[in-house]
DNA sequence: CCTCTTAAACTTTTT
DNA sequence: GTTTAAGAGG
């Protein structure tokens, strides 16, 4: 075979070496996935059988392209038979043979993070405790950190350190709740995500046989993106891999941006404490970039202590720097970006899908949304709320997952009163109080009042063994109809139809299209299964893919020529020609919530890493003086990142208007002052301009506070850069302040990036201006 | 028990 | 600016 002529030297080792456990060390861009499936193929070349191949990935999405790459390869009868996919579809689907050992059945449900956070809401509100300080996320964020810990509720409340810690946290009652959650989970047969990982180890654990059998099957197991899987999952691979020994595991602790998932550095960097023999590789060529991107994210990541060491480099031109620009506001540096697009599009041809804005956080993504949409710039957005997190489609799929699973308590309380049928919170509180006592579960305590004691109006009994009987009539067909046929008889007669049809409002009709969609989904999931020959056509079925789909794994037949938006997370694994990362403000970019911890910062510096290095030729980085949050303007500042990158690699020549050429429409603003006109630009048509007229006279009154970091305008088109601005000002020099008007130097300090001019100006004083930001013109 | 209006809280990132 | 919780009135 020739596919081993296709890799460097370090990535052919890497695939060749198979009898022992080995880590690779995966820079970015240096071909991990390459590796991977070409050492999935080499396994196959020599004589391994594909099922006993197991290959763990991060999304649903990269375990697709992978397997479609192989099949290429290897052909469709190999592809198909391998075990490939996430962690948790992966264990799920072996938890849903091995079901009736740990106590489910194979139809158990998978709640969803909303469902778990519904869940821990209501057990915080029965046991009575103030829910302003027991918050169902944090307390949530404890019981998830346990399970990844593989710590069951027992040994919670036994552990002192940890009651140690609750207690800190002022919620000492969460050993009980995460008690009362987990039985509330098993009486529903359902599991959470994390309990997915858990049970898996506790089915290994508890039952040598299983384990045996499970181990004895898979030969050789490979991980992909190691440095994002926590302690269970390690927990589990070491449970599959003890004794044979023949895994691989790759990623780059560069890139780990999960610890708030509880993925835990120190697997990657301890795996060869684990696995003694454990040979390791590293990839360092980066085969995506050019030299000044690699360099620039080698200078940043740098900054970070604890890493395994490496240079990643790159053989590319040295490409042009990244360009940092800065912008008066969040609403012109989307028009700014977008501008810069289209210049980029329409003037170099490079095509929307090569193009991608990363951002922080999800909210961010309104403002370029609105902007792109007026310039008519084709865009498409990956994760963000997802189609299935819909409530019309959360519904409907309520009564489906009612239907399979009818204890699932969460699908229950959703559909039981909607659509409205007179069954108030009042009542379903008496039924929900008898099943805990009885220690049954909600469906058993409204299938079975009258063996649990429930007292309710005869009115209102009546409406519950309705509601029984109708969940009971689609419960008959579970086994016999297929999904869509089922489906689109729960949507008629469950009344969700009738219900969401009945507006005629632009927003109803969304909803209608949405339910549309989710009756033709299964229809076509249906169509696909028996196209494949498969026979998992049912609702169970159905809803076992859906429930772990991810929004960054849904379809991409209609992105085609469209501008990729994502959260930073979500651009993990991808590449772009041009890389947009927008918001690079303090406490945005770090997050606010890191910057209390080194850790915590390391890792938002990990995933600025990650993001530069998704460029394949050009990054730019932007950032605003002032940000919308909360509906409210606020001042910001650069983020200290820009601080981070060796500033060669760097240009700040950007004013706030990027591209002037580009766009004749605005052009006629360059040359005019920058307020009024650019508000124009960017907000004429929504409501913000007098929003923006509010905040800039609030700027003036709060310059000096912010003009320390940031002394700036959005003044287009000044020739001269920063730099050159820095070398011709001394002590006397006069210039002209876009802002502030006319002004003297009365002194100097700092160097480079750092360097500062204090200047007394005519009409608002001294200020002090960081020269890298500063926008002026020498006089 | 339902529905409409108003108040408050809220945003990190996601399998 | 958006979504959810709470309260009033039918």
């Amino acid at each position: 075979m020739n596919y081993l002529d296709e890799l460097n030297p370090a990535q052919r080792a890497a695939v060749e070496y198979c009898d022992g456990p080995s880590l690779v060390i995966a820079g970015a861009g240096s071909g991990k996935t390459r590796v991977l499936t070409y050492k999935i193929v080499h396994l196959l070349q020599k004589g391994m059988a594909p099922w006993a191949i197991l290959a763990l990935t991060f999304t649903n999405k990269a375990a697709g392209e992978m397997k479609e790459r192989i099949t290429r390869l290897v052909g469709e009868e190999s592809g198909r038979r391998l075990w490939m996919g996430t962690f948790h579809s992966i264990f799920a689907r072996i938890l849903r043979i091995e079901c009736q050992r740990i106590g489910f059945t194979s139809n158990f449900t998978i709640y969803d993070s909303a469902d778990s956070k519904s869940l821990v809401k209501s057990i915080i509100s029965e046991m009575k405790l103030d829910d302003k300080v027991y918050k169902a996320s944090a307390v949530l964020a404890h019981i998830s950190a346990a399970k990844n810990r593989l710590i069951l509720p027992d040994a919670y409340a036994r552990n002192a350190e940890i009651a140690k810690a609750d207690a800190a946290s002022k919620i000492p009652a969460t050993a009980k709740i995460y008690a009362a959650y987990w039985n509330r989970c098993r009486q529903s047969d359902a599991m959470d995500f994390d309990d997915i990982l858990l049970y898996t180890f506790l089915l290994f654990q508890h039952y040598p046989d299983v384990r045996e059998q499970y181990e004895q099957r898979f030969e050789y197991v490979l991980v992909d993106e190691y440095q994002d899987t926590n302690y269970a999952q390690h927990a589990i691979i070491w449970q599959l891999t003890q004794h044979r020994q023949r895994v691989c595991v790759v990623g780059d602790d560069a890139q780990s941006i999960y610890s708030f998932r509880g993925a835990n550095i120190d697997n990657i960097l301890t795996f060869n404490k684990l696995y003694q023999s454990a040979k390791l590789f590293k990839l360092e060529r980066n085969y995506r970039s050019t030299k000044t991107i690699v360099e620039a994210a080698n200078s940043l990541i740098k900054k970070n202590q604890g890493q395994i060491q490496k240079q990643v480099f790159s053989e590319k031109e040295k490409g042009q720097p990244i360009r940092v620009y800065q912008f008066y506001s969040d609403l012109e540096e989307a028009a700014g970006v977008t501008k810069r697009l289209i210049g980029l599009h329409r003037n170099d041809h490079i095509g929307w899908e090569e193009m991608a804005i990363f951002y922080r956080t999800n909210a961010q993504s309104r403002s370029l949304e609105e902007a792109l949409r007026k310039q008519g710039v084709p865009y498409r957005i990956y994760g963000g709320q997802s189609f299935y997190q819909r409530k019309e489609i959360k519904d409907l799929i309520a009564y489906f997952r009612l239907a399979v699973n009818p204890h699932d308590e969460e699908a229950l309380k959703r559909v039981i009163n909607y659509p409205a049928r007179g069954i108030g919170q009042t009542s379903l509180n008496k039924y929900l109080e008898a099943a805990q006592r009885d220690n049954v579960s909600a469906w058993e305590a409204i299938s079975h009042a009258h063996l649990h004691n429930v007292t309710v109006s005869p009115r209102t009994a009546n409406k519950i063994a309705e509601f029984v009987s109708l969940i009971e009539s689609f419960r008959q067909s579970i086994d016999n109809e297929d999904a869509a046929t089922l489906g689109k008889r729960i949507a008629t007669e469950s009344g969700v139809v009738a219900d969401v049809f009945r507006g005629r409002e632009a927003t109803d009709l969304a909803r209608q299209e949405n339910v549309q969609e989710l009756l033709d989904g299964l229809q076509q999931f249906v169509d696909n299964q028996e196209e494949e020959g498969n026979e998992r056509r049912l609702m169970t079925h159905y809803l076992q893919e859906v429930s772990l789909i991810s929004t960054t794994d849904e379809s991409e037949d209609d992105n085609e020529n469209k501008l990729s938006l994502m959260t930073v997370h979500s651009s993990k694994g991808l590449e772009f020609r041009v890389v947009f990362i927008v918001g690079l403000e303090e406490n945005l970019f770090p997050n606010q919530m890191a910057m209390s911890s080194v850790r915590e910062m390391e890792e938002e510096r990990r995933l600025l890493y990650v993001a530069v290095t998704r460029a394949m030729e050009q990054c730019y980085i932007t950032y605003a003086l002032n940000r919308y949050k909360y509906g409210r303007s606020e001042f910001c500042e650069p983020s200290s990142f820009l601080r981070d990158f060796d500033r060669q690699f760097l240009s700040f020549d950007g004013s706030s208007q990027i591209s002037p050429k580009s766009e004749p429409r605005t052009s006629s603003f360059q040359t005019t002052s920058f307020q009024r006109p650019l508000f124009r630009s960017v907000s004429s048509i929504d409501q913000s301009s007098s929003a923006s007229a509010q905040y800039s006279s609030a700027s003036t009154q709060n310059s000096s506070a912010f003009l320390q970091h940031s002394p700036t305008s959005a003044q287009p088109a000044q020739s001269t850069g920063v730099s050159a601005n820095n070398q011709s000002l001394h002590v006397g020099s006069r210039l002209e302040h876009t802002r502030f008007g006319i002004g003297e130097v009365i002194a100097m300090s700092g160097d480079g990036i750092d360097a500062k001019a204090t200047v007394r100006f005519e009409n608002v004083g001294v200020k002090q201006l960081l020269l890298r930001f500063a926008k002026f013109t020498v006089l």
